[in-house]
DNA sequence: GCGATGCTTCGGTTACGATCGAAGTATGAA
DNA sequence: TTCATACTTCGATCGTAACCGAAGCATCGC
């Protein structure tokens, strides 16, 4: 009785705690290297060499030799989503490993999901831009209106660049920890990349929090204002 | 470095070959007993019923005894969603256990995804429905329209009924054989009820697919055409 | 060239879980 | 009551894969 595609196969490559913990940090978008991969799955570097090895003939991981190092990502962003869909699942189930540690309010703030923004933060973004006629939630999908295509020059953003590339401009992702939609897609993460490079944030180095600085959280919140 | 929820242990969950052959067949919405998803995972009642227990415990089936049977449902759609988008990912990347049998075919042209239609008719039913402005596509996410609602209520179904369930109306769910959106939702499950309603198609005993009746297969393609 | 660093491969150990036979419990049928 | 069916629990076996120490490559800096 086998029907359709092989789903025990990557459900065993995403089902080892160790690769399970080194996908969700690459979830983070940065490349990361062998060493640091081990780091965050808790092994030594030889267990991950052959971790990683296993994930990337699964074709989950990609690598890119860099001198001595090896950088490995996330093959592409339908990985990406899939990791987020089953931490989202998994949030819902309560399969919650409460681990309370400080860190968990800055993820819960604000983080990195692939290459948009995340957390509460994220939520909030797409429920201002929703809110103030920017983007039209239909469904359970999003589209920009003219009105957001205008705004979004206005700080700087061209949404004409990003139509040219075959990636979908908009995209709904749920988020695991606010259990609601943020925005994906090419157009979260030009956003994300403006806050970063106007310094409003910044990525931390080994989690996937990202922090506003004072001034930038005040340009965030009175860009994104939510009608109470 | 543990952030997040707990995403190993659903991956091992479905993990394992023989429970991804049992929840596989369980997307075919059909309740089934421990001694029929023992046949569909080749392996004997005693390692099915181990099995069952897992997942149960996992929180992705959920059983109800009747009499001296259990017979097993997975907990909720989200579970669906979960299985079929790890499907259409799988085939994405060529993990198919190519086993091209007879019953492949009949999969590939019409089957039951949970409780909705889904493979080339499924695809094809979506197409139409869009091409005629009964539903519009925004984004990834799908709406029906008003013209939309008046002639669903011309085949006998009030879409006024389905709006009060909190379940989402339309939902779009990647096809796994077809590799393009089909129909999800109340309304896609109403579709496909109000089919095997009408007599066009019935389910088949052992498997997801659906067989259309030459006079049944004649209405369908009628109702639902596609401008070439 | 040399040593240091980053990573992979090899070999051997260990532990976990999938498996099934056999026995036990529950329900239904006769 | 007695037997049959559907399923679970127990106990034991077995295979696989995760794991790490040690050794082997490759690349960099010097």
């Amino acid at each position: 009785m086998k029907e359709g595609p092989d789903i025990a196969q990557i459900g065993a490559l995403i089902g080892d705690p160790a690769r399970a913990n080194m996908l969700a940090a690459l979830t983070g978008g940065r490349a990361l290297t062998a060493t640091e991969l081990a780091g965050v799955g808790g092994i030594t570097v030889q267990t991950a060499s052959t971790h990683l090895a296993k994930l990337e003939a699964g074709g989950l991981l990609a690598q890119r030799k860099q001198g001595r190092h090896r950088y490995f990502t996330l093959a592409d962003e339908a990985v990406a989503r899939l990791i987020e869909s089953m931490m989202g699942f998994a949030a819902g189930r309560g399969h919650l490993r409460h681990q309370p540690g400080p860190k968990e309010p800055a993820l819960r703030k604000a983080r990195i999901c692939y290459d948009h923004l995340a957390g509460d933060y994220g939520v909030r973004m797409l429920d201002s831009l929703i809110g103030s006629g920017s983007i039209d939630a239909v469904g359970d999908g999003l589209a920009l209106t003219e009105k957001g295509e205008n705004d979004l020059k206005c700080i700087g953003i061209d949404v004409g660049d990003l139509r040219s590339s075959r990636r979908p401009l908009c995209r709904s992702c749920l988020d695991w920890s606010e259990r609601r939609a943020h925005l994906a897609g090419s157009l979260g993460k030009a956003l994300l990349s403006s806050f970063l490079d106007k310094g409003w944030a910044r990525r931390t180095a080994e989690s996937r929090s990202i922090l506003f600085t004072p001034e930038g959280d005040r340009q965030f919140l009175m860009l994104f204002p939510i009608d109470a």
